[in-house]
DNA sequence: ACTAATGCAACCGCAAAGGTTACGTAAAAG
DNA sequence: CTTTTACGTAACCTTTGCGGTTGCATTAGT
């Protein structure tokens, strides 16, 4: 994995936890699974509980579980759980030094953050379970 | 500067070539007022003299100057000369281990391919003269 | 020749992100 | 009650990407 790793792996294991909704998946089954390891699963998936997409057990018969059917789990759900815009920078920071830096960069964002909508609203389109199905 | 910083530096100094396109700029110059290093200009505006957007004179009495008329220069030529796809990955070297990753990233790369190209076009509508204008 | 500019290669340093280890906590099993 | 098994989290290492920097070759005016 490189680039899109969080969101690659968010996708690929709520995919295989569609298609057997009932079982329990530790942390280490899941990193086995993608390549990984645990800690990096539970720094991941912890995203996607916070988000409600997920819920997490401890102990001895713990592990990860769908918190929604796979039918209600959108795409776009699990983009903005991760907080990852790939598009909009929301550089709020940046404090235009020039006029034309100042229209420049009125410009650029607001196509910028026209395409993040576009973009979330194509992803919520789609759900887990409709993966599964393709 | 951070992130976007190539895109950033490009658009900023064709935004102030387009305001005096007579006038010959040297790496110096717009390093200086970017805040930056003249390597550092050069590199990111050899990928524009490359694509045809600038051209470049050594010597003396050298420097930078566009190639084009302002107007007819895009936000999008800019994006496509450096070539950093915001969205679409291109991850052709991506083996798909399973069938749920298959099907995955067969789905999700065409949401991004299709937001890349809406990006692309939108891009495309704006100018470096409207941007002076705006 | 001398100067001033680009072109380019090589290296440094910083920051982001994943990988790894370690430890605390919780819950089931015995 | 102890052991086992899992998550939660902090701390650190390693890699990678990128801007910054230096150095040098090349080229074009003066």
């Amino acid at each position: 994995m490189k680039r899109n790793s969080r969101l690659s792996l968010s996708l690929h294991t709520l995919c295989h936890m569609a298609g057997n909704p009932d079982r329990v998946r530790t942390s280490s089954d899941i990193a086995e699974h993608a390549g990984t390891n645990p800690v990096v699963v539970r720094r991941v998936l912890g995203k996607l509980r916070k988000a409600g997409l997920l819920t997490s057990e401890k102990g001895h018969a713990g592990g990860w579980r769908l918190a929604r059917q796979p039918q209600d789990i959108t795409l776009a759900d699990v983009y903005l759980a991760l907080d990852e815009r790939m598009v909009a920078t929301g550089d709020t920071t940046e404090v235009p030094a020039c006029s034309v830096e100042h229209a420049l960069h009125k410009q650029v964002s607001g196509v910028l953050e026209e395409i993040e909508e576009n973009l979330v609203r194509k992803l919520g389109e789609t759900s887990i379970a409709e993966v599964r199905g393709t």
